[in-house]
DNA sequence: TGTACATCAGTGAACGCGCGTTCACTGATGTAC
DNA sequence: TGTACATCAGTGAACGCGCGTTCACTGATGTAC
């Protein structure tokens, strides 16, 4: 009764456990074996849902993915005045609040996956949401052509960030900046709005 | 004759096969024993030279480090007028030119390696000479201050957009540039001049 | 309502693999006398 | 010039480990009659 044979939603689970071992044990710990170990399962039952590895990391970068654009999202209403700052702020502070599922989103093994169309929509919507806030907040501004560029711009930049920020190579408190919030929006700025 | 029992400069030698082994087959595939194996030198060899394994790594990407200053370096004397766009063009053309060692170079193990202070001045001096090339930029600019903060802009544009490059998630076709030099030049100056 | 059966999620043992590292050793080198 | 010896770079076998994946299986479920 503790235990049933039937677990219910084992491919759920299993991603779930797969963010969760990501988030406490990083990238390089992230095995299928470790995986259906918390999920209170054998090693070979995510077969039974996964066809390999990379199946099951596809899916844990979809749920990312998903979880970005949320979190993105999110940051833009608050902040309704400027979609874009908004947009690459919930950006870089997604990639703080999970690093090793960012990581894993943007790792070699995942793009490999995305670029073989292995994911769904999601992994290509965050990038389109970006456009889709510049178009917004150029509509009325002096720029009208060159949004395709300024969304590559804003784009690299935020993702640099993040990734320096991640790494360490870029420690606010050496610019002054006690609030991580306030570095963002002041590194942001010189070129988001 | 053919086979000496010593090396003469293994140590070198460990470190050139390290890259070639990081280029030919990717950064998951650089291990201790393949690097000893392409050098023509029993698995254990590399221990008579090196720690262990984070000790190959830090020298492999010091050397990294340094080649990354040098073709900044390179980039910025063809190009004196502007020499934040020098040295960004060559920080994303070394990217490419380069993708595993950049990889290594930024991966999270020698990020910590970095921050433990467990390399040389190489790793420091990429960022230090980008400041450096604003500074001078700046000397006579309308801006004074901020150079500080326009460095970790730079910085920040230059790694984002080396790094979706490198993974193909930003590709110049789509933005109709068949010249990736010229596409490199048009997402930057936008930023950085 | 009860029974036979197909389905398939999950088991547990086993596979082969490449890895970092250790160890006692051997061969070459150079220095002291 | 020749010999003894310390040094140490490199050897090769072995260690234990965790990994992805396969396999024959077993237990639970639900459907057809």
């Amino acid at each position: 009764m503790k235990k049933p044979y039937h677990h219910g939603d084992l491919k759920t689970e299993l991603v779930a456990q797969g963010i969760a071992q990501l988030e406490e044990h990083g990238l390089a710990a992230l095995s299928l074996r470790k995986v259906a170990k918390r999920a209170g399962v054998s090693q070979a039952a995510p077969y039974s849902h996964f066809k390999d590895k990379r199946s099951l990391l596809a899916a844990v970068a979809n749920e990312g993915y998903q979880r970005l654009n949320q979190r993105t999202a999110e940051e833009a209403e608050q902040d309704p005045g400027s979609p874009t700052m908004g947009l690459g702020r919930g950006y870089v502070l997604f990639a703080l609040e999970n690093p090793a599922l960012f990581h894993l989103m943007f790792s070699s093994e995942v793009s490999e996956l995305i670029n073989a169309g292995d994911l769904d929509e999601s992994a290509s919507e965050c990038y389109r949401s970006l456009t889709d806030g510049i178009n917004k907040q150029h509509i009325d501004s002096s720029h009208t052509k060159d949004n395709k560029f300024e969304a590559a711009v804003a784009w690299s930049l935020v993702h640099g960030l993040a990734n320096l920020l991640l790494e360490k190579r870029i420690s606010p408190p050496d610019y002054g900046f006690g609030e991580l919030r306030l570095f963002i929006d002041k590194i942001l700025s010189s070129c988001l709005e």
